[in-house]
RNA sequence: GGGUGAUUAGCUCAGCUGGUUAGAGCACCGCCCUUACAAGGCGGGGGUCGUAAGUUCGAAUCUUUCAUCACCCA
C-alpha cells in the first residue's frame, strides 16, 4: 500500500478490476434483491442530486449482494421528450437555424446523435461514482424492445377505452406549441393588476362593471356572470350586455360559484381559454370561442385591428382601446398566480384543441389500495398523504405532445379523421380492411416521456416477453427517488405496473432530500451554483470551474456575480476528495427525507476519514506481516480489552444491518465513523501496541480480524478504499476471497455480554482520560513522563491497576505506578480521585496556580448547580411517589456520582492552596 | 386559501414510543511534528433546544397559540 492515500490513482483500477470480474451481473442465487434506476434524462450530465440518488442505490445494491441475494440494479437512460429536443433545438439556434430549417427526420437524427454523446457522459460519470449497475442490461426508453412494450400499452388502453381522444381545454405552451400536463406547469405568484371594465347592457341605461385580471381574454367571452344571490345584480340576469371592443352581445348568468365579493362580484366568462370558465361553459352551455393561434397571436375571431397580435403583448393595447372608449374603470394592485410552462419558462395558455387523453379514475384506486393495504411502503411514512391526495383527486391525464422526440403515437387518420390505432400501417389496414387508395396518415404527435418512464420496472426486465429476469425481479425491492417525482413518475408506475402485471413494481418507496447549496439554495444552472460531482471526485481548477458555470448562461448580465460568488466559495477551486469521500458524506447526509445543503467542509471530513481508515490499515499490515493469520477468534484467549472490541464490532453488525433495513443512512454512517476512529483508532490500535510490545502476539490476530469486518461493512459505501485496502489484505494472505465485493457480509456473533468487561474498560477509559485532563490541565509536557501512586483498600482495583499496568504506562506516558492500600504523604503532589481510587501526581514543574483554581472553582460551580438540581428532584415527594423506581434509583447514583465528583475537585483546590 | 415539513452550539445536522450532565462533524482555543495518520494526537470552551401557554412528579420530545422559513396543491 502507498503510504500516502491517493484516491484518483486507485479508483479507476478497481472499478476495471470490479467490470473484469464481471461482479456486476447477477448471479443465480436462491433470494433476490432488485432495484431499477429512475433513468436520468439524457439531457447533459448528472448532477449533485443524481450523484446522491446513486450513492444512496449503491449502498443497498452492495449490501445486499454481500448478503448473497441475487442482486440486479437495472440502469439506462430517459430520451425525456421536451427536455432532449429543447437542448438539441438550442444547439441549433446557435448555429441559427430551427427544427423547421432541417425538418422532422433531420432533428431526430441530431437528437439521436447527441443521445448517444449524452448517454455515454452519464454512464461514465455514473460509474466513476461507483455505481455498481449492471450496465450488460442497460437501457434506453426508446429502444426497440421497450417502444414496443409503449406501443402495446397504448393500444390496449386504447381498446379498453382507457384512452381517449378529446376536444378539451388543455395547457398550451406558445413557446414550444404543444399540449403539456397540469404537472408541467408551475403557478407563480405575481403582483398584477385588477382592471374594471364597465359593460352597456342591452335596451337599457345601466352600466355593468366586470372586474378581471385578464382584459385580453376578452375577445373569447361569451357570457358574464354574477351570483344569484347577489341583490345588486339580480334584476340583470338573462339580460344581454354589449361585449366591448366587438359587435357581439353576450349572456348574463347566474351562478353559485361566483364569489360576491371578489371585484364587483361580476366576472367575465371566457370558455374556451380558462378552466374555470370551460367548466361553467360547459354547465351553461355557452359557446365556446377560440381566439388564437398555436403561436399565442390571436386569430380571425378578434378583429382585424388585433388580428395577428401576440396574446402577451396585446394587453397595453387593449387596455388604451378601452380608456378611449370609456369603458376602463380603476385599476387596483393585486395578486396573482400566473401559470409557466416548466420547460419553456413561458406563460401558459389553455387551449381548446384535440389530444388524446387517459382515464385515470379507475388506475387510481388500486394504486390507492396498495399503499393503503401496505403492499407498498413510504419510506417516510408521511408521503403517503401526498400520494393519497393527488391520487383521490386526479384528472385524466393529456398524453399527447407536439413535438417530434419521442414515441410516435401509434394512431393512423383517413381523409375523415376516423381512428385507426394499431402496431403499424400494413396491420391497421389487414384488421380494418382499409386498402391501398384510401390514404392513411400517422398521427404527428409524440406520448409524453413519461408514459414510457412509468413502465419502466417492467419494459427493462423485458415484457412484454415473460422472461426469467422479469419472474425473478419484479416486483422490484425497493425505488429510490426524489419527492419531485412522486405524482409524475411514482403514482403512474404503481398504476401501470398494478394494470399490466397484476402487481405493484416495487415493494418500498425511498423518498430522498433535494441537494442543494451550501447556503441551502436550489442548484441551478441559472442561478450559477451548480456543482458537477466529478470536480469533487477529481478536483477542479478556479478558473475551469468559473468557466463552466458562466458558460452558455441564460441570463449573460448575471455573469460577474457568479465569477466572483465562485471565486469567494471556492478561492482554490475544489481539490480532489475522491469518489469515496463524496459517497459517504452522502451516505452521512441521507436522513429523514430532508433537503442536503451540501458544504464541501463535510466532505473534507469524510476524505480525512478515508485517511484514517487507510493509514489504520497500514499500521496493520505493518504490525502483522510475519504473522500467521488464523480466521477465528477464540474469544476466551483474549485480554479485556480485545474482549471488548471483539463486543463492540459485534454490536455495531447489529447497528449497522439495523439502520440499512430502516433506511437511516446517516446513522449508518455515523456508528462506523465513531466506531473506526473513536474506538478501533483511538483505543484498540493504541492498546495493540502495547500488547504487541508485550509480546502478545494474538492481539495482531484481533487487529485482523477486526479490520476485515470493518472493510465489509465500509464497503457498500466506500468501495474504492476498501477494495484497495483488501487487495493488500488477499495478497497478505490474510483472506482467500480475492475481491471485496463479492466476499459475504458479516454475521452477528451474538457474543455473551459480560459486565465485568465493561465494567474494566469503562474504568480503564476513565482512569486515563481524567489523567490526561489534569495532564493537560496542568501543562505538562507530553513527553516528560510522571509517576502515579495509586490508593486503594479494594482487591478488584488493585487487580485492575496491575491488569493494566503497561497500558496505562504507555498511553499516560507514565514512568511508575506506585500502589498501595494507605495513603502516605509526598510533597508537592495533585490528587486525582475516581471511585474507590485515589491518585497523587507529584508534581515537577510549576503550575499556573492562579488559573487552574479558577478553572477549578467554575466546574465546581458547574457541579453544585447540577447536583442541587438532582437533590430538588429526589426531595420532591411527588417524584418519588410517581417517577419508575428505575428512574429515581439513576437519580440517587447521579446524587453519589456528583457528590464524589465535588469532593474530588475541593481535594485539588486544596492541593493547590498549600 | 388548503396542506406538509422545518426552527437544537458560529455552520450543517442527529436526538422527538416524555426521565441522558442535550450529542456529532466542521469551525474555534491551548499543548504536541510521539516510530499508522499534522488530511494527525491529547485536552478545552460554546446551546435558557424559535415564541407563549398547557398536560405531567418530570418536556428539546406530547397538546395548543403565535412568529419566521421552505416546499407542495388550488
Amino acid at each position: 500500500m502507498d503510504i500516502k492515500y491517493s484516491p484518483k490513482n486507485l479508483e479507476a483500477s478497481i472499478y476495471k478490476k470490479w467490470m473484469d470480474n464481471n461482479c456486476f451481473s447477477a448471479k443465480d442465487l436462491k433470494s433476490n434483491y432488485s432495484i431499477v434506476l429512475p433513468p436520468p434524462n439524457v439531457t447533459g450530465t448528472l448532477h449533485m442530486g443524481h450523484a446522491f440518488q446513486h450513492t444512496i442505490i449503491d449502498i443497498l445494491i452492495r449490501y445486499n449482494r454481500m448478503l448473497g441475494k441475487s442482486v440486479l440494479w437495472q440502469p439506462g437512460t430517459d430520451h425525456a421528450g421536451i427536455a432532449t429536443q429543447l437542448v438539441v433545438e438550442n444547439n441549433l439556434a446557435r448555429e441559427g437555424k430551427t427544427r423547421h430549417d432541417i425538418g422532422r427526420k433531420g432533428l431526430i437524427d441530431e437528437i439521436w446523435k447527441w443521445k448517444e454523446k449524452s448517454g455515454n457522459t452519464i454512464i461514465s460519470q455514473t460509474k466513476r461514482i461507483g455505481s455498481s449497475a449492471d450496465w450488460s442490461r442497460n437501457r434506453f426508453t426508446m429502444d426497440d424492445g421497450l417502444s414496443d412494450a409503449v406501443k402495446k400499452v397504448f393500444i390496449t388502453l386504447y381498446n379498453e377505452g382507457v384512452i381517449y381522444r378529446g376536444n378539451r381545454l388543455i395547457n398550451w405552451d406558445i413557446k414550444l406549441q404543444t399540449a403539456i400536463s397540469d404537472l408541467e406547469v408551475t403557478n407563480v405568484e405575481k403582483i398584477g393588476y385588477l382592471y374594471h371594465i364597465n359593460y352597456e347592457i342591452k335596451d337599457s341605461e345601466e352600466i355593468l362593471t366586470v372586474a378581471t385580471t385578464r382584459p385580453e381574454t376578452l375577445f373569447g367571452d361569451t357570457a358574464i356572470c354574477v351570483n344569484p344571490n347577489d341583490e345588486r345584480y339580480k334584476n340583470l340576469i338573462n339580460k344581454k350586455a354589449k361585449l366591448p371592443l366587438t359587435d357581439r352581445l353576450i349572456k348574463i348568468i347566474s351562478d353559485d360559484s361566483i364569489d360576491m365579493d371578489f371585484g364587483t362580484g361580476c366576472v367575465k366568462i371566457t370558455p374556451a381559454h380558462d378552466f374555470n370558465d370551460y367548466k361553467l361553459g360547459k354547465k351553461h352551455n355557452l359557446e365556446f370561442i377560440n381566439i388564437l393561434n398555436k403561436d399565442g397571436t390571436f386569430n380571425n375571431n378578434v378583429g382585424d385591428k388585433f388580428k395577428g397580435i401576440g396574446i402577451h403583448e396585446s394587453r397595453e393595447l387593449i387596455l388604451t382601446e378601452l380608456k378611449n372608449m370609456g369603458l376602463l374603470g380603476k385599476i387596483e394592485d393585486y395578486k396573482t398566480t400566473i401559470p409557466m410552462g416548466e420547460r419553456s419558462g413561458e406563460i401558459i395558455e389553455p387551449l381548446l384543441t384535440d389530444q388524446w387523453f387517459m382515464k385515470m379514475e379507475d388506475l387510481a384506486k388500486p394504486a390507492i389500495d396498495a399503499v393503503k393495504n401496505s403492499n407498498i411502503k413510504f419510506v417516510p411514512k408521511n408521503w403517503e398523504k401526498i400520494y393519497f391526495n393527488w391520487l383521490d383527486n386526479i384528472e385524466d391525464w393529456c398524453i399527447s405532445r407536439q413535438i417530434w422526440w419521442g414515441h410516435r403515437i401509434p394512431a393512423w387518420f383517413d381523409k375523415d379523421d376516423n381512428i385507426y390505432v394499431g402496431n403499424d400501417e400494413d396491420e391497421i389496414r389487414e384488421k380494418y380492411k382499409i386498402n391501398q387508395d384510401i390514404e392513411l396518415i400517422q398521427d404527428n404527435d409524440v406520448l409524453d416521456t413519461w408514459f414510457s418512464s412509468a413502465l419502466w420496472p417492467f419494459t427493462t426486465l423485458g415484457w412484454p416477453e415473460n422472461t426469467e429476469e422479469l419472474k425473478k425481479y419484479y416486483p422490484t425491492s425497493v425505488l429510490v427517488t426524489g419527492f419531485d417525482i412522486i405524482f409524475f413518475w411514482v403514482a403512474r408506475m404503481v398504476m401501470m405496473g398494478i394494470k399490466f402485471l397484476d402487481k405493484v413494481p416495487f415493494k418500498t418507496i425511498y423518498i430522498h432530500g433535494l441537494v442543494r447549496d451550501s447556503e441551502g439554495k436550489k442548484m441551478s444552472k441559472s442561478v450559477g451554483n451548480v456543482i458537477d460531482p466529478i470536480d469533487i471526485i477529481d478536483g477542479i481548477g478556479l478558473d475551469s470551474l468559473t468557466e463552466k458555470r458562466i458558460s452558455n448562461l441564460v441570463q449573460p448580465k448575471l455573469k460577474n456575480k457568479i465569477i466572483k460568488k465562485t471565486k469567494d466559495e471556492f478561492p482554490d477551486g475544489i481539490q480532489p476528495y475522491g469518489a469515496d469521500a463524496l459517497r459517504f458524506c452522502f451516505c452521512a447526509l441521507g436522513s429523514t427525507g430532508r433537503d442536503i445543503s451540501f458544504d464541501l467542509k463535510r466532505i473534507e471530513g469524510y476524505r480525512n476519514f478515508c485517511n484514517k481508515l487507510w493509514n489504520a490499515s497500514r499500521f496493520v499490515y505493518m504490525t502483522t506481516n510475519d504473522y500467521n493469520y488464523e480466521d477465528k477468534i477464540k474469544f476466551d484467549d483474549l485480554t479485556t480489552y480485545e474482549k471488548f472490541i471483539i463486543i463492540k464490532l459485534d454490536d455495531l453488525v447489529t447497528e449497522y444491518k439495523k439502520h440499512c433495513t430502516s433506511y437511516r443512512f446517516d446513522l449508518m454512517a455515523n456508528s462506523l465513523y465513531s466506531f473506526i476512529w473513536n474506538e478501533y483508532c483511538d483505543w484498540f490500535v493504541e492498546i495493540s501496541k502495547v500488547e504487541i510490545d508485550n509480546k502478545n502476539e494474538y492481539t495482531k490476530n484481533v487487529l485482523i480480524y477486526t479490520l476485515q469486518i470493518i472493510l465489509k461493512l465500509c464497503h457498500p459505501i466506500i468501495p474504492y478504499i476498501t477494495e484497495e485496502i483488501w487487495n493488500e489484505m488477499n495478497s497478505l494472505g490474510y483472506t482467500k476471497d480475492q475481491i471485496l465485493m463479492n466476499a459475504k457480509f458479516p454475521s452477528q456473533q451474538k457474543i455473551f455480554k459480560d459486565d465485568a468487561i465493561d465494567i474494566e474498560v469503562s474504568l480503564l477509559k476513565e482512569f486515563i482520560n481524567k489523567i490526561r485532563k489534569t495532564r493537560s490541565d496542568l501543562n505538562v509536557h507530553p513527553k516528560i513522563k510522571i509517576d502515579l501512586y495509586c490508593f486503594s483498600k479494594h482487591d478488584l482495583i488493585q487487580k485492575f491497576l496491575s491488569n493494566n499496568n503497561s497500558i496505562i504506562c504507555s498511553l499516560l506516558k507514565v514512568e511508575t505506578i506506585y500502589i498501595n492500600e494507605d495513603s502516605f504523604d509526598i510533597d508537592e503532589c495533585i490528587t486525582v480521585s475516581l471511585e474507590n481510587l485515589k491518585i497523587y501526581i507529584p508534581i515537577k514543574n510549576t503550575i499556573d496556580i492562579k488559573t487552574e483554581k479558577e478553572r477549578l472553582l467554575k466546574s465546581m460551580i458547574n457541579l453544585k448547580v447540577n447536583l442541587s438540581k438532582i437533590e430538588a428532584k429526589l426531595n420532591n415527594k411527588n417524584f418519588i411517589e410517581k417517577a419508575p423506581s428505575e428512574i429515581i434509583q439513576s437519580n440517587f447514583n447521579k446524587q453519589k456520582f456528583f457528590e464524589k465528583e465535588i469532593a474530588s475537585v475541593k481535594d485539588l483546590l486544596e492541593c493547590l492552596s498549600d
